[in-house]
DNA sequence: TTGAAAGCGATACCAT
DNA sequence: ATGGTATCGCTTTCAA
């Protein structure tokens, strides 16, 4: 027997127990292997239920046995390499643990940001992952729900933060490249926000550190395509410079494109060192040197934490909840 | 006054209601955003909600208002960036239509693949995705929810499937490589299955078509590393192979890495072509050519079956939910 | 404007 | 082994 043809209405234990004459505790019983029923019964309860194409409402079954657990995954566009590691991390660490969690990919749009805060609070029992809007805004749109900022501090009952710290990676970068006698180097920083980057400011400390004069910055757009035109640019202004730290390594990926455009050799007539360590990296030519974040102990550590805030486990703090960044050196700087 | 401390019981909406001094039905008017109700007692209740940190249940309200759509998105590997794609592509899709997407990375295990179908069924409407295991298994799992399959056949009141239809584009590359005068072109299939991949049935066709001797073909590993120890291999026995068609790009990546530590230049003395039209593969040197497919309308077409075998509507035929894929020449091949 | 009562669809507990 | 009843937390009539 086919399931229903057209306009049909739910299909309930009721029904099913209707359908094979008994009631329905007794349907629940088959379903769901319990003991305690004959095995002819159950058959016949089992028989009707597929018949009748009878599946269980997770929203009854939810109410009444308090049991799975989903969380919010946001990230503001999936098909940048960097948030795919830390959603592919966090996806591995729900797994182990046996929740669900339901991704939103916001676009990198406010509005999509928005709308997502909207419904997401409703659906899901924590919320973990990237925004660009005021915290408080956050907060009201949340309405309770346990967050998880990544890289954006706000610590509350409700709310906790990773905190990426590349201040010694980056250090370490610009000290390689200022004893490999660069005096010169340059930066993309990233345009999303008003101000530069905190990136930009340990990049800043860590040229000074090195005795060096603060080297040009040009922001652009977060891509490949930002990273190549911004290096043309910047090299168009100031030839002299001769190595180059990114925002990020898809930044870094189109300025070796620009470089390669160019005719300027990497490493030999510029270097280039990106920042965040992706996979991706190691694909092109020559292999990224950069400043590695480890993607995976991030998305874990945010669905970890997500975990505590939800059970009202024991909060990791924040000396726990941070993520280091460290050199990672291999060809092209 | 912060929300309990330790050990709380799940506040309801009744609590809401004493504290606020009103009726439960009161309490669901001035969190709904109801008209009939006073300003002030409005206010009431609204105070009350937040003071004592009230959430409402997602499983209650969707038990009454059956309108929530979720999806489940089954994906072999997230970090394979042709499924990041797909993945995007599908969210993309949800998103318009006010959905909800679980996502499952079953990590390439038939296990995972196991653990997923066993719960997914009772979290979402729908299932879309890739497996690996027999359908009839799936079909057992997945308790009467809509599945559509990607890549995969399977026709019935509830199974749908999205086919890929790659020989027209198969054929161009290899009646391209064989225009440029090539004679031996190896193909490297994938080793995930028994038999030799559709893929490489469409391009033993198309060799025979272009009147070659069928070509060498080696079994590897779906992955960069996979593809460049194959091609290491391949070569070694077949040093006559001047072109190299690879199951996808990933692998052609690989291959071109093989190629660039042999000393082979790519394309002058190595061409590859590889199949899935990365845009990773815009960022490789040289820039891969390839039989594309369009994975933005891949997802889309997944979710748009989804939903009309969801709500009952016509759901798409067989020509349909073909997506085909067509040579994209860059420098590679 | 507010409240009482009746479900929504399932499971758990207690009888039988 | 099976059925009756209460219950999960909320929204939707329908009265007042």
């Amino acid at each position: 027997m086919a399931p229903s043809g057209t306009e049909s209405r739910r299909v309930t234990i009721h029904d099913v127990a209707r359908s094979a004459g008994v009631s329905r505790q007794t349907v629940s019983r088959a379903l769901n292997d319990k003991g305690e029923i004959h095995g002819s019964t159950k058959q016949r309860v089992l028989d009707a239920a597929l018949a009748l194409g009878y599946r269980p409402s997770r929203f009854a079954r939810g109410l009444v046995r308090q049991d799975t657990i989903s969380v919010g995954l946001v990230i503001p566009d999936l098909l940048n390499p960097f948030f795919t590691e830390v959603a592919a991390a966090a996806l591995e660490a729900a797994r182990a643990r046996g929740w669900h969690v339901l991704v939103y990919d916001t676009a990198d749009s406010a509005d999509e940001e928005r709308g997502t805060l909207e419904v997401i609070a409703s659906q899901v029992d924590a919320v973990v992952g990237y925004f660009s809007r005021p915290e408080d805004e956050i907060e009201k749109l949340t309405r309770g729900v346990p967050v998880v900022l990544i890289d954006r501090e706000r610590r509350t009952d409700r709310f906790s933060s990773i905190r990426i710290d590349g201040e010694d990676g980056v250090r370490a970068a610009i000290t390689h490249l200022a004893a490999a006698g660069h005096r010169h180097i340059g930066m993309l920083d990233h345009a999303g926000r008003a101000e530069p980057s905190v990136r930009h400011a340990w990049f800043a400390a860590a040229t000074a550190a090195c005795g060096l004069d603060a080297g040009p910055v040009r922001r652009a757009d977060q891509s490949v395509e930002g990273g190549e035109s911004a290096l043309a640019a910047l090299l168009a202004e100031h030839p002299e410079v001769s190595a180059l730290f990114t925002f990020n390594d898809i930044m870094a990926i189109g300025a070796l494109r620009a470089a390669r455009r160019l005719g300027r050799r990497v490493p030999r007539d510029l270097a280039v060192i990106g920042f965040d360590g992706l996979r991706l990296g190691t694909l092109v030519e020559p292999p990224l040197s950069t400043v590695a974040l480890d993607t995976r102990s991030l998305g874990a550590l945010a669905v970890e934490q997500a975990g505590r805030l939800l059970t009202g486990g024991e909060p990791l703090g924040p000396d726990e909840l941070v993520v280091r960044a460290e050199l990672r050196l291999r060809e092209s700087g």
